[in-house]
DNA sequence: ACTGCTAACCTATCAGTGATAGGATGGAGC
DNA sequence: GCTCCATCCTATCACTGATAGGTTAGCAGT
């Protein structure tokens, strides 16, 4: 794990105040917007509250006015990158885009998506473990499922324009998604692993998913 | 995450001594046992090495008598299990399994030792960030790389007999990798995503696997 | 312009974490 | 019996996420 830069560590002691008060709303934003990009500089364990706490300009206690828990903050950090993967998705897959070519454009636009956003990308679908177990719910986890139901529709829809082969359209998307994650999850996971040229892998894997999934018709 | 039980979490004081003095191999043999159990159930984080200790029966700065770090001790445990996944390619890969099944063998394998072997997989495949950064490098990241390498090598056989589509082999392997890793990713990421019945599922995506990698000869 | 109320923010502190320093001890070999 | 050293311990560190409770800026009403 990266080093912390002294900038990011330094403790604000008794800091005369140097960021002007915020409407709750405005400060939630600031804080995720610094949260974020620390996250993808130091990863989520690696940053501490009082590094965000410390970058945003606030006290490490502030924080929870805003999020009830860090797992609260990496929560909506990650619903928010997810409402713009679903956005994404539902551009895709309007009928604007050729049917011919919409498959390849959705699944290369969610490997771009996810190696692009790859601190939320890893919050939503590369966090340890059941994050909520004896609650009743995670609403937070919403926007990641109601994503991917998108991109389930739109797989649907496809299918019914004869353009994805046949069989259970729950089964084709789980099946999909799990080969398009499987890509981003190893190239996240594992930068350093000596891939070779990255975009001609992908490229490779794109290929062989279209023709898995396509309706050779 | 769930709760570590009281029974996991209690507080050795003072105990005179319950567990004999052990040579090291020993001991750290059992150390990793114990880890293993706990990371399972609490996950990595979510297992403090006073947890570990406690389990073992020994002082929790004891531990680092045979682990420089905790994640020395997690990667080592990777690197355990992913010994024995190297075995289990090297027999998947050996001929004694007829051609035509060798590469379904190997691929449910490979799928079944990720969902069997949950914590380790994660450690070894799922883990934040880079984990040396700045270090010339990490041999405990070794066994993964070896197993991945066996399971290249059986490809390349298979292709070689015919039974793989053409291409280059590395790009094959990676990609094929990546496909059998998304789906035991997500399965173990999100247990809790309404997956239907999980074994059909990982049916239904072998049979696509199966169909797109292999030689349609 | 004064007052009062409240949201925004603070300091101080907590228990728990991974890790280190340095001392105690028990058992194998002489 | 004595010595030695691997094994194991207690005490402590800096840092973490989180909580308790007090302070203050700035707007609304007069």
């Amino acid at each position: 794990m990266a080093e912390a830069s002294e900038v990011d560590r330094v403790v604000a002691h008794r800091a005369t105040r140097v960021v002007p008060r915020l409407k709750s709303a405005a400060r939630r934003e600031d804080i995720l917007n610094h949260a974020s990009r620390l996250f993808l500089s130091y990863g989520i364990v690696g940053t501490s509250t009082r590094m965000i706490a410390n970058a945003v300009g606030i006290s490490q206690p502030s924080l929870y006015a805003h999020f009830t828990t860090k797992e609260a903050l990496t929560n909506a950090l990650s619903a928010r990158a997810f409402a713009s993967l679903e956005e994404l998705i539902a551009k895709l897959r309007s009928a604007e885009i050729p049917a011919t070519t919409r498959l390849e454009a959705m699944i290369r636009g969610y490997i771009r998506f996810a190696l692009d956003q790859g601190a939320a990308y890893r919050i939503a679908f590369m966090l340890e473990g059941p994050q909520h177990e004896n609650e009743e719910f995670n609403p937070d986890i919403l926007p990641g499922m109601q994503a991917f139901a998108g991109f389930r529709d739109g797989l649907a829809l496809l299918q019914r324009e004869g353009h994805l082969r046949e069989g259970s359209t729950d089964h084709l998307a789980q099946s999909l998604w799990a080969s398009m994650h499987g890509l981003c999850a190893l190239l996240l996971a594992r930068p350093d692993f000596p891939w070779g040229d990255i975009e001609a892998m992908i490229d490779f894997h794109v290929e062989i998913i279209l023709a898995a999934y396509q309706n050779k018709a």
